[in-house]
DNA sequence: GGCCCTCTACGGTGTTTACCGTAGCCTATA
DNA sequence: TATAGGCTACGGTAAACACCGTAGAGGGCC
């Protein structure tokens, strides 16, 4: 079969919304693209057909219009993305990257909090699951 | 006088070993690049010349050979990458951005703790400067 | 001088990315 | 039936990306 196929950035932030809203339109795609950038309907539509090439999505036809749907899941694709990023960017260490990640957004009270909960949660998962995955 | 000129995925490598190691030759970085990908030394080169014209780096002869260095900050260039990224990825949310940063990547337990400690230094922050930004 | 080795400059290539316009289909409505 | 609007397929384009080979300069060594 074909390789991994690694999606571009844009890719990914398309993937980002099939995930968090569920299939699709084109239309509806292009319309909720955060960067908040104007596109030509088709110009969007082009990309969708790009990657159903590379099998990162599929489309159903659903009541005459096409929605597209992810393929695979979030957390399988953004693995390896994350994982290179670390190792490129901040020689592997996430506490860096953790640390820029804090210094260049904005980063709520709330926020805080649910990152601290997480942290708790990996602890106990490491200490717990020795041979966990 | 141009635009922000943003990095490519490929070119913020090259940043960060700069960034890392100081300035170094086009050998030193093909060398050192993370990816261990096998490239030409020339492929190296072009990347940097074209990085040059950017203005992303600047090199000077140093006994004959050209070293390079990055032009702006480690922070400076990172900030608008990230933000970005999780805006794309994570609608925005650094934590969702960080579970899947542990998720997809090895920590180890001394990662953990000093993760918590930025935690700790960020919350720290937060309360003092009130009505900073 | 002649040879070798390392470095640089320059040019070029195939691929991907991100973008868009046009033509044609289908459906609802006047 | 005619027409208007939304949707798709298809083709095309400019720029960026990542890659490499060749030619030539310069220094050290026999």
């Amino acid at each position: 079969m074909g390789k991994p196929v690694a999606p571009s950035n844009q890719e990914l932030t398309v993937l980002s919304l099939l995930w968090e809203q569920g299939p699709m339109t084109a239309r509806a795609v292009r319309d909720a693209m955060p960067d908040g950038k104007a596109r030509a309907y088709t110009s969007m539509l082009s990309v969708l057909q790009a990657m159903e090439r590379k099998g990162l999505v599929t489309h159903t036809a659903e009541d005459g219009r096409n929605v597209y749907a992810a393929t695979a899941t979030k957390k399988q694709t953004l693995r390896p993305v994350l994982r290179d990023l670390v190792r490129d960017l901040f020689q592997g260490s996430p506490a860096t990257a953790l640390q820029h990640l804090l210094e260049g957004t904005q980063v709520t009270a709330e926020e805080l909090a649910e990152i601290e909960s997480l942290i708790a949660a990996q602890r106990k998962g490491k200490a717990a699951g020795k041979g966990k995955r």
